[in-house]
RNA sequence: GGUUGUAUAGCUCAAUUGGAUAGAGCAUCUGACUACGAAUCAGAAGGUUUAAGGUUCGACUCCUUAUACGACCA
């Protein structure tokens, strides 16, 4: 089966709000998953034939066997002492002998006070490593998530250039929507752009006032870059204004809403509101500079979209919506014609849809936008990638959406993301210590490339080649950072460990995969065919189960990922199998092995991690390298 | 003021969602490249999981209170 093939299998047939279970049957189950139910099954049995009892599967508490301990599937058998009324080291033990003598995948047990370790009979995990090497790239993890998803990311404003927050952002988005993709969901990346408002009133006023007409081709300047030294300039002036004026006795919050500059920008965002053809027409040039730089910077960092969506294709829309509430009594309107939603009964606040003067608010463009997109993809599941400054903001609109019932309401899930500090503190624009997307991409690529020329192992790669190879490990380094961390939560970016190659890294898991590249050349040149009939093999050694284990685990990782959002998951698996190879390289010999099933296991071994390697960093939108 | 999030080794992060002796990386120290790539591997040292109570066979994880930092709503 191919991977096309495959996502057509899948496409969405699963109505909202159910789960989806329905084409369980048409995945290819994941070996491990396949195991640690099979073993649940047996335990059922066995608690059957032992004790006479009837425990169901779900109550069985199975995890992955402590590394200090033989085995490598335990169950705890704490909570079973009250159903089978005995200590839980006696359950262990029963159950432990009867499993070995009774099912041939059990070659020993122990038991560890109340953990019973079971050892799985090396047959049964080359059957199942058998099963791993056949299973095609792409084949989907089932999980019984969401079949159809949006998830909307990166939703940049049209005033500026990307930066490091951003890029935190743009990786998450990519990075959850292949997961899911990888559990077999029709998967649709969105993006929504903040193309209106006051804030981009205020670079164009910016660019008319300071500017002299240039354009990114006069001064050669990316588009967007060009359009943020207009903000910056309009910020700057705009303080000093209400810096005089409170110098002449104004109160501050006067003097801001006051000073000459906004005043400017407001009458600026009327006559846009009034399609001005001047005004819309500054607007749609600079709009489409700042496009255009922001389309590089998507394709330096790996990041793509289905679809775009702008707010100002959206917010009349929400308007519509606003007065359907109102129609239909569940908004209100106050004594200045402004318009809310009253949310106290589901624990929030009262909140403004529209103001007295009859233009929206992000809520209102909001309601707009999502009801587009249910229109246009139909999704049971839609994500937000949005930092979790929002999150009240996010559970307004959800909670406006179902007082509206809204059917595509509830399958609304907002991926709150922490924001990134910097070792100075928080990045604020005022004080100029936000990090540029841009420039964060050249350093990281240089760095690499310094790291990589001093090393000396490229040669013979073209120049095309080369510079391709430094982007991908700069790239792979900044990308494995900022994923490595659960997105949940706030943290902290050290642009000196972001650039770091060694040690918990995307590099050094990288270099595991370009060191098994190169030893499959040299076996390629040897004639060692990975493909073999192991069941003739000894004994496994014990580094060797240790690999067929972690490249099993693959399939529960994605499943996991998938049901938490995070790549972190994914970021944290990669490292650990990268590691265990490592392990594994230096422990047993592979291409020097003498005798021959064991070598071939052994290059099979390291072709399957590759392939693994390759997955999971893939689903972290970082590529590997054959070389480097 | 109200709501909410976070707190784990010197630093940055994990901990299979209530399970075993809390694990990695960086930094520090020690050892391993004339066997396949040393961006590697092996080892040492580093912890009262912010504090105090509680729940139970078992708590970093759940509950209560306090403290610190952050976000949001006025």
């Amino acid at each position: 089966m191919d991977p096309a093939a495959a996502s057509a299998t899948f496409a969405p047939s699963i109505p909202a709000g159910q789960p989806g279970f329905g084409g369980a049957s048409l995945y290819i189950p994941h070996p491990v998953q396949e195991l640690e139910q099979d073993i649940k099954t047996a335990l059922v049995a066995a608690i059957q034939q032992v004790f006479g009892a009837e425990v169901p599967a779900t109550q069985l508490t199975i995890q992955p066997t402590r590394k200090e301990f033989a085995g490598s599937f335990t169950l705890v058998t704490f909570p079973l002492t009250k159903a089978l009324g005995k200590g839980p080291e006696q359950i262990g033990q029963a159950l432990g002998e009867w499993l070995t003598a009774n099912d041939a995948r059990i070659s020993g047990y122990n038991v560890v006070k109340g953990f019973l370790n079971l050892e799985v009979a090396d047959a049964e995990w080359l059957r199942r490593f058998a099963q791993l090497v056949q299973r095609p790239d792409g084949a989907p993890v089932p999980t019984g998530g969401p079949q159809n998803v949006v998830v909307e990311y990166s939703s940049p404003n049209t005033n500026k250039p990307l930066h490091l927050g951003h890029l935190r952002n743009n990786f998450l988005g990519y990075s959850v929507a292949e997961i899911l993709k990888a559990t077999g969901a029709t998967v649709s990346k969105v993006n929504l752009v903040n193309d209106r408002g006051i804030h981009i009133c205020k670079s164009m006023l910016g660019y008319q006032q300071f500017g002299h007409g240039e354009t990114p081709q006069s001064d050669n300047i990316k588009g967007d870059h060009l359009v943020g030294k207009y903000y910056v300039l309009f910020e700057k002036h705009y303080r000093e204004q209400v810096k005089q004026l409170v110098a002449e006795g104004v109160a501050e919050d006067v003097a801001k809403a006051s000073a000459p500059l906004m005043l400017e920008a407001r009458d600026m965002l009327q006559k846009w509101e009034a399609g001005d053809e001047a005004v819309v027409a500054l607007w749609k040039q600079m709009n489409g500079w700042v496009y255009e730089g922001h389309n590089a910077t998507y394709a330096a960092i790996g990041v793509d979209f289905d679809k775009f969506y702008y707010e100002s294709g959206t917010y009349l829309l929400g308007k519509e919506r606003v007065q359907e509430g109102l129609d239909r009594g569940l908004f209100y309107r106050k004594e200045d014609g402004s318009t809310w939603v009253d949310l106290a009964a589901e624990g929030l606040d009262q909140k403004i849809l529209l103001r007295s003067d009859g233009t929206s608010v992000y809520l209102t463009q909001d309601l707009g936008t999502a009801e587009l997109k249910y229109g246009d993809f139909h999704y049971d599941s839609s994500i937000y990638v949005i930092a979790d400054e929002q999150n009240y903001h996010m559970q307004v609109l959800q909670a406006t959406l179902q007082k509206l019932e809204k059917p595509y309401a509830a399958a609304i899930h907002h991926l709150s993301y922490g924001m990134v500090d910097l070792p100075t503190g928080k990045m604020k624009t005022r004080e100029g210590t936000v990090v540029d997307a841009d420039e964060l991409v050249r350093e990281v690529v240089a760095a690499a490339k310094a790291a990589t020329l001093e090393k000396g192992k490229i040669e013979g790669l073209t120049e095309d080649e080369q510079t391709q190879l430094f982007h991908t490990l700069g790239l792979g380094a900044l990308k494995y950072y900022l994923l490595k961390v659960d997105p949940k939560k706030r943290m902290l970016f050290n642009p000196e460990e972001s650039v770091q190659l060694e040690g918990h890294t995307g590099p050094f898991i990288q270099y595991s995969h370009a060191r098994i590249a190169q030893l499959r050349r040299k076996a390629q040149q040897m004639g060692i065919a990975e493909a073999a009939d192991f069941t003739t093999l000894p004994a496994l050694e014990k580094t060797e189960r240790e690999m067929v284990e972690e490249l099993a685990r693959y399939g529960s990782v994605v499943a996991e990922a998938a049901r938490s959002f995070s790549p972190a998951v994914v970021s944290q698996y990669a490292y650990d199998l990268a590691k265990a190879y490592n392990r594994f390289y230096a422990e047993v010999p592979v291409l020097q092995e003498t005798d021959e099933t064991k070598r071939a296991f052994r290059v099979a071994l390291s072709a399957q991690t590759a392939r693994t390697i390759k997955a999971s960093m893939n689903l972290l939108g970082i590529e590997v390298p054959e070389r480097m």
